[in-house]
DNA sequence: GTGGAGACTTGGAAGAATATTA
DNA sequence: TAATATTCTTCCAAGTCTCCAC
């Protein structure tokens, strides 16, 4: 995979905490096999893996029975082998025309599903032969989905042009209809939801009755959670907020960009934008040619609405750095500013929070998420977004819709301008909302995560995966079964759903021509998955955010066989691989199990069901730092499991060595010790050959430098004492001394030391390396690893408020206080709750 | 039945705030 | 106390999935 932009590194995940699926209390009945899932071989791959691994059925591919029951309708198409959204293998194609491998129109796409259906229900894909290969063809009746689309284009989902504006006329309708309803209801006295809940040590002393007050609050709390009614889709009676915050107008800075080595006066529009791209300067989007490209035809766009002629054509000729060195300085200002001047701000900014940061809802108090109007800026698209880099506009309040309730007063809006419109709505969640430019999305300001409206969005999804449960082991046992289906779609199906259970693979929706070129599971092509027999799934792909996914997996002999299968010829890059699934189909399947059932759930499911058993290994008499561990461990397999990585910090690689400097420190100081305990005990050569033992990588060089560093050290230390020193003598009017008088101690030399202080110093110094050492590989395996996305999303928390209470754990060592606050509603709970 | 708009969740990066170390 | 490291917060891009108009 070529280099990819955004410092996105590569790494490793490791499937194998994909613990075994089967599990008896699951009631998984796979025959598993514990080498089902094997750790992904790769150098950088060090990612602690303990995993119970899962079996796969292995049943015998001859007895294959065909699922009656899950083939009523699954559609596919009549015929042909045209993959889905074929994308070209040179990767630039993605070819929205439903055309065959010739690049001819095919001539039955456009059959309608239904029919389609039928007709893949009657071809078969031939029974597996003898070798297990099952290869054979499926006569090609069962057609790729791609055939079904109409001629031209299928690809492009998102098609800008022609779009109807039907959230105007929903809003409309909502507005006629859902609006609150007219019947008056007595106002509650306001109170808060969400408010913090300080609860945290530190500050304790200082305000006891800020601590009685909060006590109070929570106790005023609205208690959602204890009403148990989740399922109403009328989100509020009463709403009032103060609309969202508008960026401030721009205010040139008059500092001139250079064109071909002369100075170029811009007009404040165009200054703008030259500061936009001046503020990415030292960022991989400067190198970014998209990026700049994008730039420059958005930038040219702005210069030509200047009065005055502007000789800019070339980006090349173009140089922003003395705008970029305005903005450092800038930057310096804000840095070295006072304590009272970063207090003024800090104050204006909460004055400005307490005025829009807070909304009503029947009543109640409840903190406002994002109710800044995003600013305009330059469109950071990540991976190779062919958009990145597109001038995002200034939103203006015309193009802003408020929704509020009815009886409350409608925000003003800025002086001069009015609201694009203003609904009633209380079916969704938002306050305000518009639609950006760049990619036509609609963007909202919602409520913060610590509103009870957030809270109770939690606490469904949380509870959905929990069903889940129920239905996993006869959702497994069926998609077991569909890998031997002998229709075609079926085994895709069934295959995909493996992936999305075992792997936590995403659903993987159809992607337009204008985005990055991105993948999920169904989404899939020929070249993200290779083949190492004898059961080995090689998966290589840019997943979201263009991360890439990059997995070694052993899997199921079947699920070996259908991938062979599903890329056999006439197949080939940039072919879909499950040309006959999508995530409509995948989802509308898995209704039938459980309402609601979508692929994601799957993902929180076992992120959850991972987590709460990894715990188990938790010591039980561990000191607290080795519960900690414990815990932090089980959040890294599920974040592996997840692949949520991170870029490495710049600074990274010099903290290691800084860190392995300290240990080889520290192997040195034993060197010493022991080399003193020979001297002191010299029988102990014989008794003890290990004290004879050089220590690992200290070698000349590292002892040289140590001392010298050392050296350095103290002597900076003592001139830093002395300055201290003087300068209080000058303050009492005495003379400055030349050296310090006090000479610090002389400390002991350790060959006077005792044999059993020297064990002991041994000892010590033995446990503080190994500390360290752990410091070094927990630190290593965190450097991709996002713990923070599957502790926020994909977690369940009362799993964590669990082992808190059975552990004996502060909240607060695991959970910081905004994830306090967000999960406020999973701290009531019983002593054996279980995910 | 389907595509696409809309609504919402998920996700990493950057910057700010805070803690730790020298 | 300053420098450095870590944690927290904010921002907004990029996913998933539902529902409605055609």
């Amino acid at each position: 995979m070529s280099e990819q932009p955004l410092r996105r590194r590569a790494s490793v995940k490791a499937a194998e905490v994909l613990k075994s699926s089967d599990n008896d209390d699951m009631d998984r009945d796979s025959s598993d096999s514990s080498d089902d899932f094997d750790a992904p071989k790769s150098s950088s791959a060090k990612k602690a893996t303990k995993a119970s691994h899962s079996k796969a059925e292995v049943s015998d591919s001859d007895d294959d029975v065909p699922l009656s029951a899950r083939k009523q309708s699954k559609p596919t198409a009549a015929n042909g082998n045209v993959p889905q959204n074929k994308r070209a293998a040179n990767g630039s194609s993605r070819n929205s025309a439903a055309n065959d491998d010739n690049g001819n129109d095919s001539e039955t796409s456009d059959a309608p599903v239904t029919k389609k259906s039928k007709t893949a229900a009657e071809k078969k894909v031939d029974d597996e032969n003898e070798n297990g290969d099952n290869e054979s063809d499926e006569d090609d009746d069962d057609v790729p989905l791609s055939k079904k689309k109409a001629n031209g284009d299928v690809k492009a989902k998102k098609t800008p042009v022609g779009k109807k504006d039907t959230a105007a006329k929903r809003k409309l309708k909502v507005e006629e209809s859902a609006v609150t309803p007219a019947k008056k209801r007595k106002t509650p006295a306001i109170k808060k939801s969400g408010t913090p809940v300080k609860n945290e040590k530190k500050g304790e002393d200082d305000d006891n009755d800020e601590n009685a007050d909060e006590e109070e609050e929570e106790e005023d709390q609205f208690a959602w959670w204890k009403d148990g009614a989740l399922d109403t889709s009328e989100k509020w009676k009463t709403m009032e907020h103060q609309g969202p915050v508008f960026p401030p107008a721009y205010v040139p800075h008059g500092i001139k960009m250079k064109y071909n080595g002369a100075p170029i006066e811009l007009e404040p529009d165009s200054e703008e934008v030259a500061t936009f791209f001046a503020g990415i300067i030292g960022t991989d989007y400067e190198q970014n040619k998209t990026f700049c490209a994008n730039f420059f035809r958005d930038f040219l766009t702005v210069l030509k609405k200047q009065k005055k002629t502007c000789p800019i054509k070339e980006f090349a000729k173009c140089d922003f750095t003395p705008i970029y060195q305005h903005l450092q300085e800038q930057k310096e200002l804000r840095k070295a500013m006072t304590k009272e001047q970063k207090q003024k701000i800090k104050e204006e900014k909460l004055a400005l929070e307490e005025k829009y940061g807070w909304a009503l809802f029947d009543g109640r108090k409840e903190k406002v998420g994002n109710f800044r109007i995003e600013p305009p800026g330059l469109f950071r698209g990540r991976g190779d977004h062919p958009k990145t880099g597109t001038l995002k506009l200034r939103v203006m309040p015309e193009q802003v819709t408020i929704n509020i309730g009815k009886e409350a007063k409608v925000p003003e809006p800025p002086a001069g301008h009015k609201w694009g419109s203003v609904v009633h709505d209380n079916t969704v969640a938002w306050l305000a909302t518009w639609k950006e430019n760049v990619n036509d999305n609609i963007k909202y300001v919602l409520m913060a995560a610590t509103s009870s409206l957030k809270g109770q969005s939690d606490l469904k999804k949380f509870e959905k995966a929990r069903e889940l449960k129920k239905h996993i082991a006869k959702i497994r046992r069926d998609y077991t079964d569909g890998l031997k289906d002998k229709v075609m779609a079926t085994r895709q199906l069934s295959t995909a759903l493996y992936f999305i259970d075992r792997l936590a693979l995403r659903a993987g929706n159809e992607k337009g021509e204008d985005e990055a070129d991105t993948v999920g599971c169904c989404s899939l092509r020929f070249e993200h998955v290779t083949l190492e027999p004898p059961n080995k799934v090689i998966f290589d792909f840019l997943g979201k955010d263009s991360i890439r996914y990059y997995n070694e997996v052993a899997v199921d002999e079947q699920v070996f066989k259908n991938i062979k299968i599903f890329k056999r010829e006439p197949k080939k890059e940039g072919d879909m691989l499950f040309d006959r699934l999508n995530t409509a189909i995948l989802n509308k399947d898995l209704t039938k199990y459980m309402t609601g059932l979508s692929a994601k759930v799957f993902r929180t499911f076992n992120a959850s069901y991972t987590f709460q058993k990894e715990l188990n290994s938790t010591p039980a008499d561990g000191t607290m730092q080795e519960k900690i561990l414990a815990y932090n461990r089980a959040n890294r397999q599920v974040a592996i499991l997840c692949n949520h990585q991170r870029t490495v910090s710049k600074a990274h690689t010099a903290q290691m060595g800084k860190i392995q400097d300290k240990v080889r420190g520290y192997k040195y100081e034993r060197s010493l010790i022991k080399k003193a305990l020979l001297e002191v005990d010299p029988k102990l050569k014989k008794k003890r050959p290990e004290l004879l033992e050089d220590e690992s990588d200290v070698d000349d060089d590292f002892v040289q430098r140590y001392l010298t560093g050392l050296e350095e050290k103290e002597k900076d230390r003592v001139a830093k004492a002395l300055e201290k020193e003087n300068e209080k003598r000058k303050a009492e009017g005495k003379a400055p001394l030349k050296e310090l008088e006090k000479k610090k101690s002389v400390p002991t030399p350790l060959e006077s030391l005792s044999v059993e202080k020297l064990e002991k110093k041994l000892e010590d110094m033995g446990k503080r390396i190994e500390t360290t050492k752990l410091q070094i590989i927990d630190k290593d395996e965190n450097k991709t690893t996002a713990l923070g996305t599957s502790k926020i999303n994909y977690i369940d928390p009362r799993i964590s408020i669990a082992w808190c209470k059975k552990y004996d754990v502060d909240l607060e060592k695991i959970f910081n206080r905004s994830l306090r606050e967000k999960f406020h509603w999973a701290s009531h709970l019983d002593d054996d709750w279980e995910f």
